[in-house]
DNA sequence: CTACACCCTGTAGTATAGTGTAAGGTCAAG
DNA sequence: CTTGACCTTACACTATACTACAGGGTGTAG
């Protein structure tokens, strides 16, 4: 498929694909050999949608870059991309356990909004926190 | 306190503080009338905790802005605020989803990692992800 | 065979979120 | 009463992640 059509289908603009090829979030594309044209498959498409959603987490294009080379090659320890998933895993756990706390706190000013009489002023959500 | 000890208990710079508070992030901080030096007090130290958490998961100073301000003030309705609060909270119910879906995926391709065969590549983790 | 929508590279510009530096004022220790 | 660590503003610079534009080539419909 076309750049033009894969940005379509992934919902990206077609010059931040060739941003992701330059900086090597996506491999460099096959091309058409008379027209130079990149031609895409649906892998493509995959990482991109998946480059997409660990952004909206907050992850960077770098570490993003991290989890997308993690693969096993054959004949190759997995040594190492067991110590980078244990990490991640770590990380992604910590960034968990804080979305909830986050979301407790949220709830918490949600039930002061409700009980409050009219004469007073609620918490603030940075003082709620604890 | 000065801003240099508020910098070092919050651990940002001094620079980022004053940032801050151009940006509205930090109310404008009381100044010694002489020296014309901020001073800030405990509260300033949560709200930059607070900022500094939601920086982690992803939240843009905009969006945490949003949350900072959000209060109700005496005789004010509570309506803004709770319309605020629901779309925040639907918002990190989302992102809480996503990331045990990417944790899934990593859980995945360590068990991948665990039981494959010397000889063959594991899947990439762009591939796993359903 | 000419529009027109698409593709190419290269370069430049933007928004966000800081970070550094220059030029000067303040304060406490010795 | 000077030295050094702090503070002030204002402005410039950086990194990240795009996004736009110029100048040119490609492909298909009428």
């Amino acid at each position: 498929m076309t750049i033009g059509e894969l940005a379509k289908k992934a919902d990206v603009n077609v010059q931040t694909i060739r941003y992701y090829e330059r900086e090597s979030l996506l491999p460099d594309a096959h091309r058409w050999p008379d027209s130079g044209y990149r031609d895409f498959d649906d892998d493509a498409l995959l990482r991109l949608r998946f480059i997409r959603s660990a952004k909206e987490l907050g992850f960077t294009l770098r570490e993003i870059k991290e989890l997308l080379d993690m693969r096993i090659l054959p004949g190759e320890s997995c040594e190492e991309v067991r110590v980078l998933l244990a990490t991640k895993l770590a990380d992604l756990d910590r960034r968990i356990i804080e979305m909830r706390r986050l979301r407790r706190t949220l709830v918490k000013l949600e039930s002061a909004c409700g009980q409050r009489k009219a004469d007073t002023t609620c918490p603030a959500l940075w003082a709620i926190e604890k």
